[in-house]
DNA sequence: TATGAATGAGTTTTCATTCAT
DNA sequence: TATGAATGAAAACTCATTCAT
């Protein structure tokens, strides 16, 4: 007797997941162009050949990575648009973008390295929604609502710092200091004593 | 007539020279893993088997090219210890990061990509000279001459900003507000009106 | 109610002729070696490893397809050896012939494509059957009526003409002038005016 | 102390046609899906590697040995076009196809399998010079001054007599009257007795 | 009987490195 | 010193076939 649509879909499922998890563990760990299918596939407990059973290609499997960090992103911005763009908006900003960091340094790092391969590049286009855009817009607003003088500026310093944030973390996780970093930064773009006894917050 | 001892070492040098700029801009180009040695011979004019007389291995050109950017800023550095430690002194600093960046995007491009590589971490630990870790002390000092109550956060932060500086202009140095961005860390860190008719300068 | 023996049966030998129907289908379209047994079983809406309940391998199809086609041919030599062989017969004998090609294009192709294979050869030889001997040899005696000197000569011609025939249609089936072709091959092995309005015949 | 230019030259000649040679034998031995590379290689007496130092791809060899066919035709037509197309010409014109079939029965056999594959098509297209045009055209005016109601048919009867004659020869080289059906099909084609003592000219 | 997940041997292809000259 | 032909190990990927359910 074979198995039910549904139990097909569960053995699906978790070998999805499984292999993809094992992908971004080796890719993260050896860099993709270094990590093996082979190697991938023995972390996932699965041979070879089923890997292209799941995926089509090693490719696909960094596309799907970076395309579930950037949706991961997109969630946050989705929360955070239902409300009115505030300076506290903004340190949840902040904030989410730290915890998305430190939930998933490896997709972090496997982003940050690959960013710039052909492949990855039209994800990160195509991952630019609408709703990201207006997101944008209403930081542009916020900062413009500070009294900056160029808050094109303003944003385009906001964004190098964050960057600059996440690859350092990524560079060395357990000697980077998360929280004092993430307060300095919120210092830095509220300019107000908004900040107090956060730290507990943002975990 | 045979050559001299001299012209031969001439050839050499600029054999070696050759050869590693080929490999620069094939690395950065392509990236390291899938740039070929055969097409970094070819760039540099030179048969393949020869590379292998001026260098070791592949991984060897990456590690010397990467170790030149280190020397380059280590140089840098050098100049800027030779006064003492004053605003002016972090402005050139911060100058002079950019123009390093500004001279040899490549270079950089590579050094972001591989900086995690096995065998570049080593020579990340090994340029990071007693003159480096004087200057880094410097740097603190002056950090906390400006009043900073948390010096090393400080320093962390400003670390973080010229990095998210660097990555997000090798991303796209066409449309990276350079100038603009050099400006603003200045301003962030110095709160001065420190800061006139630089752009000239900072070419 | 459980299904008759007889019944079973029936769904027995409907999937098996979706399979080769499938199996010719994918075979013709895709070059036997390309086509994969997977496309095959989804063409014939049934699962992989159903397929291996009726037949044995991916060779066993091919072998069974070619079989088929040389049965049908058996077939039409059959129902002409059943009278005296006249030059009626050698006409209906091409003009059979060719309605089994345009009947079946994607079979011949198949045939033609695949004729030296290792596994179909054996099959080519195992259905040249003592009937098709007999009708050889009928065919002979027919050249031999005709006046030819060396009709052994004259049934090899004739076998290679019909080859190229076959090879040309199946190359551009629509493109193909077949009943030109078919008339003027009649005309030039029977050399009489045999040959009056057989266009809607040959249908 | 390297070779020089005519050395590697020569070293490159001798091992492309090695490898051309090798893989036109094994191709036709086992079919061009079937072969690996690896047996292609292990014939040439080569690695596996080097293969792709001389050839982009499996396909690529296969497109260059079809492509030089279909040279050695037009050469023969080229020689052919220097004359008055006459039945003499038409006679050489059928020897010296049955001359390159059998030199090169490997090669045919290649052909006719593959005439229909994706990658060969578009040689097959790119071979069908302006000079062959010509030539056609002057078969077809021959056939007209041979006094064909319709030379058109004639000429398409003539090819598919052609074609059978070669893959029947390359079915079965061995056994195949060679001679005498280059004889029939002189004969069925001029219709004279301008055919005689020809079996040495044929060699 | 029926499913499709799973396997593994096989394929083509790449390329840093070596080596004969 | 200099060449590029040659190697071989490893890569990504395919697919007929098997097997647990």
């Amino acid at each position: 007797m074979p198995r039910t649509a549904k139990q097909f879909e569960e053995i699906r499922s978790e070998r999805r997941e499984a292999i993809l998890s094992a992908a971004l563990h080796v890719f993260s760990e050896e860099g993709y162009h270094h990590a093996s299918i082979s190697k991938v596939s023995k972390e996932a407990g699965v041979s070879k050949g089923l890997m292209y059973n799941y995926f089509q290609s090693k490719e696909e499997l960094l596309e799907l990575l970076i395309g579930s960090l950037l949706d991961e992103e997109t969630k946050v911005v989705h929360e955070l648009m239902e409300e009115k763009f505030t300076a506290d908006t903004f340190i949840r900003l902040v904030q989410m973008g730290t915890n998305i960091l430190r939930k998933n340094p490896k997709k972090w790092k496997l982003y940050l390295n690959m960013s710039s391969h052909p492949s990855v590049i039209p994800i990160i286009q195509k991952k630019f929604t609408p709703e990201r855009q207006l997101f944008a817009e209403n930081l542009l607003a916020f900062f413009t609502a500070q009294g900056y003088q160029d808050p094109a500026i303003q944003m385009q310093y906001f964004s190098i710092t964050m960057t600059g944030f996440k690859f350092q973390y990524i560079m060395d996780p357990d000697n980077f200091p998360v929280f004092e970093m993430e307060t300095k930064i919120i210092q830095q773009f509220i300019k107000e004593d908004y900040v107090s006894n956060r730290n507990n917050k943002s975990l």
